[in-house]
DNA sequence: GCAGAATGTAAAAAAAATGTAAATTCGCGA
DNA sequence: TCGCGAATTTACATTTTTTTTACATTCTGC
């Protein structure tokens, strides 16, 4: 449960994001993101665990070494820089359960009604 | 990964750098750089990775045989006198990864309108 | 709808990494 | 051994990242 960089030297990739686990630099369509050590390690955790809810618990230990006790705002301040750096997707792969962590969710192209109920279209 | 002097006695170039492993002079535009050893083995170690981060560990693992416990400022001082040697290419060619170590990028001709969307230009 | 709790956000402060000039040390050829 | 250029260290300056702070906003259960 809740993997880490056990997975590294995979890659995980989809309509929109190339996320290397053995590279600072990852692709948003054709433009280059860098990431600092926090947000890889971050993006990372979560890209490992792609659907899953990751509990701020988790994530806070597991980045920061923190326990439990510990009031901070720095997990948040971090996922809005990734948001930020993975626009315009930020929050449709980052997504908040509120109360509980985030989680992050593989790409899917949105539905319109032409692939989705052609029958209702160009009636 | 992270090759070496393998790739020796082939040469690079580009628009504005000429480089070649066994020789320790380079040519910048038309004028002749000599390089020492230590910028010349530096130099060689990030073209032949060219367009790859090289972390600052391998770079100074495998140029100057320094673990990772070593606290030293001698690479930056490297790279700032290869960067002053390029000129005035040195920041184009190569690139500072913050938290990581450099990358040498090709050089590639900035993009005007012209050469990008010529359908635009001469209405 | 409200109160209280959780998350979002901008900006400041603190910490860490890199840039730089100058001084010092190293190493090799004369 | 000396002299000289190369390489390294030193001591800050600067830049970038990370954390904190101080509020604003959003969400949830009642």
């Amino acid at each position: 449960m809740f993997q880490s960089a056990a997975a590294a030297g995979n890659a995980y990739r989809d309509e929109h994001l190339l996320f290397d686990h053995g590279n600072t630099s990852a692709y948003v369509d054709l433009r280059e993101i860098i990431l600092t050590k926090k947000e890889h390690e971050l993006l990372a955790l979560l890209v490992e665990n792609a659907g899953e809810i990751v509990p701020r618990d988790i994530l806070l230990e597991r980045i920061w070494g923190y326990g439990k006790d510990i009031r901070t705002r720095t997990l948040d301040v971090h996922i809005r820089r990734l948001r930020k750096k993975l626009f315009p997707y930020g929050d449709t792969y980052i997504e908040t359960i509120f109360g509980v962590g985030y989680r992050f969710q593989r790409f899917r192209e949105p539905r319109n009604y032409m692939t989705f109920m052609p029958e209702l279209v160009a009636v």
